[in-house]
DNA sequence: TAGTGGTCTAGACCACTTT
DNA sequence: AAGTGGTCTAGACCACTAC
């Protein structure tokens, strides 16, 4: 007797990965329609198409309506990086974290920041620097605009605690948001804080957050010299 | 007459999320079964699954059998991040690539690569140093080692036409990899290749790959001088 | 052991795209 | 006009896990 047993999407999806990457479907290949691999692996389409759609999402195939499915040419490996608060990667490299708050005051938006977050040029903002450490030592610097016409309530917020970030997640998720990672070289005043020398290369991530179409903060922070962001894929 | 219109599971999706953002179910909130978000939605389970599967997966909810599905604490914000091949990401800023062949030989591994790597002390591997120009100004370069027992065929590849990375992703592609990014200080040979001065900072991306459990390569890219790595979520 | 999510099925209709 | 993927349904059974 052969074995009756239900055929899952999981199976589907990395046998045809497997002929994939062991090039029996070649690159460009048109894959088999999902109604003739539904047959093939005698199963629904439907879990064919979950499985389809699972490698598509991975960057394996591409799909078109009526063209078909092919194996895509370069494989657009992509991977997840998370953006946690500061406290929480400090944490869970097993380090005490502290946050101290530096400077905190209202101000209108200088021109660079306003073309940056695209707002107006006299747009109130609160400008906010606070420092978070890892046992005590200097791990990220972190310098904040948050565009009051978009969360009034920022303006009163207690940020002696807890840091700006923190605040805003709890308070006012944003909804879309832009990252950059840049290597910068520690000027006087950013070696002071981060307790090193001038010249020191140093991980900056740079973000912009909107919620709902309206502009909302803009970030800068900056690791200590020697931090590294790891990701897996 | 109302609109007999289906429902589709984006609708549900965007309507729990909207729910999630506006608190009305806030962190930590135990959200209704799938079988009562149907009945409300008035459409099936399996589209009420969808939606939240696509949440769980975008990390706005936690689910568990019996348990049910949760707002989640500190939403797991996590940005998709692409590694294209070095001409891919020079071509998309609409410059011209050129590529050029530094070095290649056959070498023991050394102890730092072996450990890095987990290969034996001394399996013997292709250690390549390239450069990637754009619009021959210095883009990148690669400096990297592949393990040829796991690619015999590497050792007999032409590599002046094409990068290692090219001819390694057609040929040999890999199914696990993992990623560091640092901020490097450019030696004097770094920035000699690099065409800038000692001690500018520049984005370094270190690669280790696999391909079925065993190990590959490992690869050191180092940016030019102002580099940027951006994406969006 | 009971409740909840996880998945599969068989069939249907829709929507996009190429011809 | 026709072919292919995209999605929804209604029902069923399974698998994990809190109780």
């Amino acid at each position: 007797m052969t074995a009756p047993k239900r055929i899952s999407f999981q199976v589907v999806r990395d046998e045809v990965k497997r002929r994939i990457e062991t090039r029996i479907w070649p690159q460009g290949a048109l894959l088999p329609t999902e109604t003739q691999l539904a047959e093939e692996f005698n199963c629904a389409r439907a879990t064919v198409n979950r499985a389809l759609r699972e490698l598509a999402d991975q960057g394996f195939v591409e799909r078109k309506r009526k063209s078909g499915t092919r194996v895509k040419k370069e494989p657009s490996k992509h991977a997840k990086l998370e953006f946690s608060l500061a406290r929480q990667t400090v944490e869970r490299q097993n380090s005490t974290y502290r946050y101290s708050l530096v400077e905190r005051n209202v101000v209108d938006s200088p021109g660079w920041l306003a073309s940056q977050m695209s707002v107006a040029h006299d747009a109130r903002v609160l400008h906010v620097i606070c420092m978070h450490y890892a046992d005590n030592r200097p791990f990220q610097l972190e310098e904040r605009w948050i565009n009051i016409a978009a969360v009034p309530e920022v303006e009163f917020a207690d940020l002696n605690e807890h840091g700006p970030h923190e605040w805003l997640l709890k308070a006012a998720p944003f909804t879309e948001a832009e990252v950059a990672f840049c290597a910068v070289s520690a000027d006087g005043r950013l070696a002071e804080f981060m307790g090193t020398t001038t010249g020191a290369s140093m991980i900056q991530l740079e973000r912009t957050t909107w919620r709902d179409g309206q502009p909302m903060t803009f970030a800068r922070m900056t690791h200590h010299p020697g931090y590294c962001i790891r990701t897996k894929y």
